[in-house]
RNA sequence: GCCCGGAUGGUGGAAUUGGUAGACACGUUGGACUUAAAAUCCAAUGGCCGUUAAGGCUGUGCGGGUUCAAGUCCCGCUCCGGGUACCA
């Protein structure tokens, strides 16, 4: 609560200027103004949304949904829903059915935390937050539909994640259709078939999209908890708490998201997103090209299978490398290299991933004692085994060309392994050339190729372009069942277990014969047991391992099973909550098939530009499998994505570092000084924390200027993407602006009804205008800017027409809709702005006959010159020269030319 | 290293996508009102030169270029922010 003594001095003021103005005004009451529409709104359901299908003008726009946290709504969260509630009530007045939902990503650790220090049940602690958030949402004056709000930890809402989860299990990826199909449909291959019942099953759960497996996986030791690969930070620490992590092997939930990488590429050609954010997930899928190419050993008789981007570099292969943890290390490795080679492999499996890329650059490995033939020239080649080749992706086994890859030409340089230049470099450097043959730098860019022929193998690539090698060589490698051309992705199986109590729970039950079964619909939810402590279990298992009640299971025929302890990630429930706000208290489905496809896609996305991969590619993955099943109408969900940017804020420090909070400091000829203690302090523009002090909560603002001011200023600010510190100055700059708007248009004796002056009316439809665009556009600042021009404009009038005020008061609406409200209330209308038509802009009035031309001389400026729109390009510039404060520019020489663009600019050149 | 952003007055930011740089707002200064302060209103406000005025020069991170005209386009850098990291 805003308790402090400038609080006190703001309701002085604001009473202050009530009591000045004694006459016929509105005095611009803001608390009461706020308190009285939204009061109002709320009683007569102003913005519920009807499922009016036969309306086929709809906007879906929607939120990044919070997660509500103990400290509740900073200023930052408001800056996306204010954005949103604009649009949302300016589309209204467009005459768009519009849903514009709210509603809480409710699962997640802090609440668990909580309860394990105080044994305060999560969902307690949830809800007063969601109090919070809400009470502090409805302060803002925020056009949410609350008949839809959901919470992502309600029984009435998991219900359905668990459902998705078991779509998820039950279906397979058909790589011929590139589709997910229910694992019905799968056929079973008849070298299966044949091996039994068991063989069957394996075969089915290694084809689901979702399963049980043992997997490496990250481990918190300090959170108890496995994360997924995002959720580790490339300095080895977790996101969450910052402890490092470490490799574990525990069976674990994974979901096949890479079967989807590929059209979660290509589906990006229909979608209106950032280019940033869109690149950010390319690069995360990680798509990469090329072949796989087999080598024989020379005597185990074994394969090796690489994965290579430059197959048109065999030739230049001069040694092979495996990650330690290949499967064929052991077996190639000889007799009189064990020793070597398993303490190799074992110091490699104790360095963390920190060690093994951040720290080590530089590179490390062992020879096997083993060699492989080169394929393209039968060439013997050693086999080596370093850690800078990495399990997880491709094949865990590469080629290594050191004339023409950067990270094989280190290796070679260190172990002293040949280097052999198969391409004449495309370089203009004569230096750097001679180099690059002589073996001694690398190159990888295109060139010609050399040396890249051999009789006995018949492949010849000499004189070709990279391009066409690359070509020949697959074409070749395929022809001899060498190789293939090959597609690869980083993107990896997603980890979807975390060992928590406060999250969904799977419905799944392992049984004591080594099954697995999912439950049927119909035993949906499985609702999360009330516990008395909610530690993890020390065995790293979830607190659920503690409920025996709720764990054992018995079937029908007496086999015992367990529920699975595990719970689902946050992850999971916002990955799918834009559909449930459809038909949010559905219990028969998960939505109406009828409503879905009348409301989806979403048109308009905003949120923090931090979900850039995790949460938008997650979500569009489950959309897509949604989509195969024919569950949803479309296969994207969100078609315009827009990211909001950070809003900063001042901190301050004293020259030991100590933050000192924002309301304790003292500014004096720009510098800034600890009011308490008179030290100076530097000013810092940082993301707000706790830690930095320097949090800006909206309640104190709202109590001090009202929401509408708060609203302005969010907007007001700068750009919607950019980031920008918060500055309290600023929300005194548009509280100004609204005591001015009720001084001019909430006096009743300024508004006549005399026809409007022209100058008012070009002006007021140049504003219409200008509004409506920035408001398509997402360019809030501007468009406040110009209603600030406009009412500049308006009170250098005084007196206004009725019909003027009107037309203020709906373009002033979408973003203080409270004023806004009152102001159409004092003019006699009793229905709310919410759905009254926006005004049109009438052309008539904008058009201009004279303008003020720039005449530049050189691109100099140098005067000004009135002149008719209309009049001819021969006249013009008869009218610039035969200007006298022309002959001085024109320096009694002819001009060489003049460019004249109508109703811009007019420039001489001399 | 690589991939994305960004750099404009004392400050937040505008600039119709090549056409009057600094809109709008904050701050500052001066003035009006007031016993006084707050608030409000009016005026000035990129820098430099010019006593005043008229006016001029200069100016969008730096260095080049294209153009009648560049904050905007091209080439080469510097710095800041975000993402990613031995991905074969």
């Amino acid at each position: 609560m805003p308790d402090n003594d400038n609080c006190q001095v703001f309701h002085n003021f604001a009473d202050h200027i009530s009591n000045s103005n004694s006459i016929a005004v509105m005095e611009y009451k803001f608390r009461e103004i706020e308190k009285k529409w939204q009061k109002y709104w709320e009683e007569n359901n102003t913005f519920k949304t009807y499922n009016d299908i036969s309306n086929p003008k709809k906007y879906y726009i929607l939120d990044m949904f919070p997660y509500p946290s103990g400290s509740g709504l900073h200023v930052g969260h408001p800056e996306g829903y204010t954005a949103t509630d604009i649009v949302a009530r300016y589309k209204r007045m467009k005459g768009y059915n519009v849903l514009h939902p709210m509603g809480w990503d409710a699962f997640g650790l802090p609440a668990e935390q909580y309860a394990m220090e105080t044994g305060t049940h999560p969902s307690i602690t949830t809800n007063k937050n969601c109090d919070t958030f809400r009470r502090q949402i409805k302060e803002i004056g925020l056009s949410y539909d609350w008949a839809r709000e959901i919470k992502t930890s309600d029984p009435g809402y998991f219900k359905w994640t668990q459902w998705i989860f078991i779509q998820l299990f039950n279906t397979w990826y058909d790589e011929k259709l590139q589709k997910g199909r229910h694992i019905n449909e799968l056929e079973i291959p008849e070298n299966i078939k044949i091996k039994g019942n068991d063989s069957v099953q394996n075969y089915i759960d290694s084809k689901r999209l979702a399963y049980y497996d043992d997997a490496l996986v990250w481990w918190c030791p300090s959170c108890k908890i496995v994360c997924a690969n995002e959720e580790v930070l490339n300095d080895g620490s977790h996101e969450k708490c910052g402890h490092p992590v470490e490799k574990k092997n525990l069976k674990q939930w994974m979901l096949r998201i890479p079967h989807y990488a590929e059209r979660l590429l290509t589906g990006f050609d229909k979608l209106d997103w950032p280019e940033g954010i869109k690149d950010q997930q390319r690069n995360w899928i990680g798509k990469s090209t090329g072949a796989e190419v087999k080598f024989h050993t020379e005597n185990t008789g074994d394969i090796i299978t690489v994965f290579t981007t430059r197959p048109d570099t065999l030739f230049g292969a001069t040694y092979m490398v495996l990650a330690p943890e290949h499967e064929l290390t052991k077996k190639l490795t000889a007799k009189e290299k064990e020793k070597e080679v398993n303490k190799y492999i074992r110091e490699a499996s104790l360095k963390s991933d920190l060690d093994r890329t951040d720290l080590s650059k530089e590179k490390t490995g062992v020879f096997t004692g083993s060699y492989a033939i080169n394929p393209v020239n039968n060439k013997k080649i050693p086999v080596w085994i370093a850690d800078y080749v990495l399990t997880g992706y491709g094949t865990g086994a590469i080629m290594a060309v050191p004339a023409h890859d950067e990270r094989d030409f280190e290796f070679a340089g260190k172990f002293g392994l040949p280097i052999e230049c198969i391409m004449n470099p495309d370089t203009d450097d004569p230096e750097l050339r001679s180099q690059v043959l002589d073996g001694k730098a690398c190159w990888t860019e295109d060139g010609t190729y050399i040396n890249s022929s051999d009789k006995t193998t018949g492949l010849d690539i000499n004189g070709l372009k990279k391009e066409e090698g690359i070509k020949k060589t697959i074409g070749w490698l395929e022809s001899r069942e060498l190789g293939e051309a090959k597609v690869n992705y980083k993107l990896r199986d997603w980890l979807f277990s975390r060992q928590r109590y406060w999250g969904e729970p799977f419905p799944v039950i392992h049984w004591e014969d080594g099954t697995i079964s999912v439950l049927d619909e119909s035993e949906l939810p499985l609702e999360l047991p009330v516990l008395e402590k909610y530690q993890p279990s020390e065995s790293g298992e979830s607190p659920l391992a503690n409920a025996t009640e709720w764990l054992t299971v018995e079937s029908e025929n007496g086999m015992k099973g367990r529920r699975e302890t595990n719970t689902m990630p946050q992850w999971a429930g916002s990955c799918w909550y834009y559909l449930r706000f459809i038909d949010p208290h559905n219990d028969k489905a998960i939505f109406s098939k009828e409503k879905e496809k009348y409301w989806m896609p979403v048109d308009l996305y905003i949120g923090g530009a931090e979900h850039a991969v995790l949460h938008l590619l997650y979500s569009r993955f489950w959309h897509k499998v949604l989509y195969d099943l024919g569950i949803v109408s479309h296969d994207e969900p969100y078609l315009k994505l827009f990211n909001q940017g950070m809003i900063l804020a001042f901190a301050y420090e004293t020259k030991s570092g100590a933050k000192v909070s924002a309301d304790l400091v003292e500014e004096k000829d720009g510098k800034y000084f600890n009011g308490e203690t008179g030290e100076q302090l530097t000013q810092l523009v940082a993301k707000m924390s706790k830690s930095l002090k320097n949090v800006v909560n909206p309640d104190d603002i709202i109590q001090r200027y009202g929401a509408d001011s708060f609203r302005l200023y969010e907007m007001f600010m700068g750009p919607l993407d950019a980031s920008k510190p918060w500055d309290e100055k600023g929300v005194k700059g548009v509280f100004g602006f609204l005591t001015k708007v009720t001084r001019l248009f909430g006096d009743l004796s300024n508004i006549t009804d005399e026809p409007e002056s022209s100058a008012i009316l070009q002006a007021l439809h140049k504003t219409i205008r200008k509004v409506e665009n920035d408001i398509e556009n997402l360019r809030f600042n501007t468009a406040i800017s110009s209603l600030m021009i406009f009412t500049n404009i308006a009170i250098k009038k005084g007196k206004l027409n009725k019909e003027t005020a009107g037309i203020f008061a709906k373009i002033l609406h979408p973003f203080a809709p409270h004023l806004a409200e009152e102001l159409w209330e004092l003019y006699g209308n009793n229905v709310s702005l919410a759905y009254i038509d926006w005004p049109e802009v009438n052309e008539s009035y904008l058009k201009e006959e004279i303008f003020e031309y720039p005449v530049s001389f050189n691109g100099k400026l140098r005067f000004k010159l009135e002149l008719p729109l209309y009049m001819h390009d021969d006249e013009i510039e008869n009218a610039v020269i035969s200007d006298e404060r022309a002959a001085r520019w024109l320096d009694g020489k002819k001009p060489r030319k003049i460019i004249i663009v109508k109703g811009r600019i007019i420039n001489v050149v001399v």
